[in-house]
DNA sequence: AACTAAACGAGACGGTACGTCCAGTCTTTAA
DNA sequence: TTAAAGACTGGACGTACCGTCTCGTTTAGTT
């Protein structure tokens, strides 16, 4: 189980390098000149240096994404398990809403012109997620908080269907008004 | 009065070659091998002839979509304003589910790195859809077959907000059960 | 013999307009941007025009040449026919070190890749101008004005191609030195 | 100190693959087929590879002219430094009325549109030419063979004019009399 | 301390597509 | 009936980026 490998170690500072490269070309110029080369320029890396490490430029920005605390909202200890639904998607707009957006929307665009990193992108992020959103709503179950009159992977299909439509097709905000409004659909209080 | 134009006019026969072309490849392989070269070799024409139309191939590409009748879809003329609905629906599924799926996902992929196109596609596509979507829901309310608890710009943004999240990410089929689900959820019925 | 043609006529105006634009852009933007379509950019006409009338773009340069009147020399009438020559030289390199310079680079660069326009160059312009010049030397022989070592058409060569070196080479003038070394050396005076 | 060049070479191969391309072309298809596109693709070989090592395809057809030994006469180590000019002269005509013809007026059309270029051409070509020339009859000085009634740089302009005037126009050949008769003309013995 | 192995940066490679320009032709309306 | 003019097909332009490769150099761990 030794897996010290020889030769010369990867160089930590060429990562980061590389991350923040793809962070700040995403945000300041966008997705179209977010490119592997220019990442490369910009961390003052070789190209080879990134093709050894990651399979495409979209597994790049995936890590980059993760790595920012923002995004990786955790399940919130609120008093109800309603309310953390709703700290959890005020966070989540917040995130969509602000930085993490162009990650997204980069993602989600590569993703459907490469149907392997598609399959990472769906576990190593929107599982995950969908993970996250269902457990808080199985709380509120277990609490009798709601009248959990919707299956918690519809809730997830809705909850992130509007939270994605709303980010890529532009037609309306990402708002903590959004946020309150889904949690009241997906957790509707009794006698509500 | 200035619609005499002098000079040669524009050849239907290359309009439609071109719009055939980018449809073909796309459906034969994939989004990422549909470039305007590719097209233009396709359909037997110069690159300028197609330069000279439209300005970007996602436009190509929406309006080959929208020369489908398929996705055309319209408003059916069924005996209850909830069973057009749920026709709407399932057609809609069908067609994300079958040919159109890769149109779709080649559009929304495009829109995230060209904002002029995304305006296009949201005024020449997305608001159509909405507003086809929210006429049926309001002949539901009108005849008062549903309890309409959600407001029909709340329940467009469900509808496709889910279609779309589940056609991008793959985690779930566009089935008739998905439409006949979203049914119920934004039009259920008095009593249900 | 009736050359009364049916249809409408040609522009005399468009065949003036588009002379005067060839001069005009090879003495402003050189040879390079001397293209066709270029020309009847400035000229305010179609393409098809100028294929009516020219064979080629250098068929225009070169009836652009021919009009203007400094290029077109005459034999002067001085006293000596060798005085002639030197008047017939210096003028020419006036010429061609002017405004002729640009039309005469093109003129021969573009013979170099359509032999068609190289015959009618060779037929239509450096045969005038080899004619031009024997009959003045011819004059000198009658005279006994030179020890006319150098037959006629050797002489031409030798005038014309330093000319043409000099001019399309560019490593010396074309200045009136050079008009009065060529005089001297293709019509040595007796005793010289 | 600076030899040490990182990155990955440049190969040689592709490099004589493009030279010999742009030979071929010309010699095959003549200078209006000789286009980078094209040589590329013979080369078997991309165009950034092209542009990356020259500025101009006038500038890979003068490399691909000097390559070539005919061209680069040298001095020839005849008895007398005037049939060494006579054997110098029958060998030039003989490259230009040969396979380098091609070259040398595809050479010199293009110096008449592309001024960077003319510089070169006039530098690593023409000046050479002349400075050989030069220096044979500076021999035929040296040894008294000769009148030299013409000096140097005008004999330069004599010879190598009427070369280039008979390549370019075309209206006579470039053969042994041609070089025979410029001989006696710029080292005519004495007594002659 | 010398050796080995892998990473490093740099940059060239063949290749594809980009968006533009021009060549020469075709098709319509205008004179 | 021909001229005029704009759109046509086609192809080359020069550039950007792709993903791979070949260098000389650097940095560990292993002998």
């Amino acid at each position: 189980m030794t897996d010290t490998r020889v030769g010369r170690p990867r160089s930590e500072q060429a990562h980061d390098a590389i991350l923040d490269a793809a962070r700040d070309l995403l945000n300041e110029k966008g997705g179209a000149a977010t490119t592997i080369e220019a990442i490369a320029r910009r961390a003052g890396v070789g190209k080879p240096t990134i093709y050894r490490r990651w399979p495409s430029i979209a597994d790049i920005v995936l890590e980059a994404l993760l790595r920012q605390a923002e995004i990786d909202i955790p399940v919130p200890a609120e008093s109800s398990a309603r309310e953390a639904l709703r700290v959890f998607l005020r966070r989540s707009m917040n995130a969509a809403a602000g930085a993490d957006g162009a990650h997204l929307r980069f993602l989600l665009a590569h993703a459907q012109s490469d149907d392997s990193f598609r399959e990472r992108f769906r576990d190593g992020f929107t599982a995950k997620r969908r993970e996250t959103l269902k457990s808080i709503l199985a709380r509120t179950d277990e609490r009798g908080e709601t009248r959990s009159r919707i299956d918690p992977d519809t809730a997830a299909d809705i909850v992130f269907g509007v939270m994605w439509y709303r980010l890529l097709v532009g037609h309306a905000p990402l708002d903590e008004a959004l946020a309150d409004e889904l949690t009241d659909l997906v957790a509707d209080p009794i006698g509500g």
